[in-house]
DNA sequence: CTTGACGCTTACGTAAACGTAAAGCAGAAT
DNA sequence: ATTCTGCTTTACGTTTACGTAAGCGTCAAG
């Protein structure tokens, strides 16, 4: 039942464009725990699915220790009702989070949107007009 | 020509909800440059307006060096052709950026989503059902 | 006139996220 | 048998983005 596909730590460092000594950090802070097989590293599907959310969180700029919070909630167990209603607390404390950003990146667009005709207007200008 | 509302530090940091130690380390990078009245410094509209696109830059987490390059660019003369192309080169260059984390963003969202139906559906299986 | 309240500089400290040797094991190839 | 190749740990170094004193100037109020 621990079957399926498998990777070395090069494969997966390779494949997502990071380093080993990254990937070894991340285990480090239990962002993931690869099967050990003596001393190496085995990676299977859910640390490649882990390692996809890390890198996106990484991208919108989350802290690392926060990221773990969040992909471990995807793992959480689900058995208790407790739990499950305080997994979906958390999803709308997270939804929220993204929803300023939306908002921030949207806002940025649009500004950058408005620059670039105000530049092009500009450049009109101090284009010689047509004879 | 120099006239218009002014702000102390204290003010500013107040009001963006950042301290004194910030807006100088933004000084010490270039990111905004006060007037100098003796010794202290007096924050025009012109550094409001940068202090704003630089705490949205790091909300989305872009380096302060990257967000001192952008807010430069909209600071920047725009007299010769040639400026006035390299900055249209540039605000491309940001959007392809950004929209990356745009959809990055929605992408987190909209799997905040699936997650949380399926935690309801988990917690409705939960409940009772109806007598 | 001295005591705060603010502001300034200088400078060392710190947390996060890795980078970068250094040194060693383990199996495969020459 | 030893030389690669790939993986391992340990541990100190580095960059970014400030935090946190230390020590001084200044202006107004008590």
């Amino acid at each position: 039942m621990t079957s399926g596909p498998e990777w070395t730590i090069a494969q997966i460092a390779d494949e997502f464009g990071v380093t080993h000594r990254t990937i070894r950090h991340y285990e480090d802070l239990g962002l993931v725990s690869p099967e050990r097989r003596g001393t190496q590293r085995i990676f299977h599907r859910r640390d490649r699915t882990r390692l996809k959310l890390i890198l996106r969180g990484k991208r919108l700029g989350f802290p690392l220790e926060e990221i773990r919070t969040i992909v471990d909630l995807f793992d959480a167990p689900r058995g208790r009702r407790a739990q499950l209603e305080y997994v979906l607390d958390q999803i709308d404390a997270r939804r929220a989070d993204l929803e300023q950003r939306l908002k921030d990146v949207q806002d940025a667009i649009a500004e950058l949107g408005e620059f670039e005709r105000s530049c092009r207007s500009d450049l009109d200008r101090l284009t010689p007009p047509t004879p």
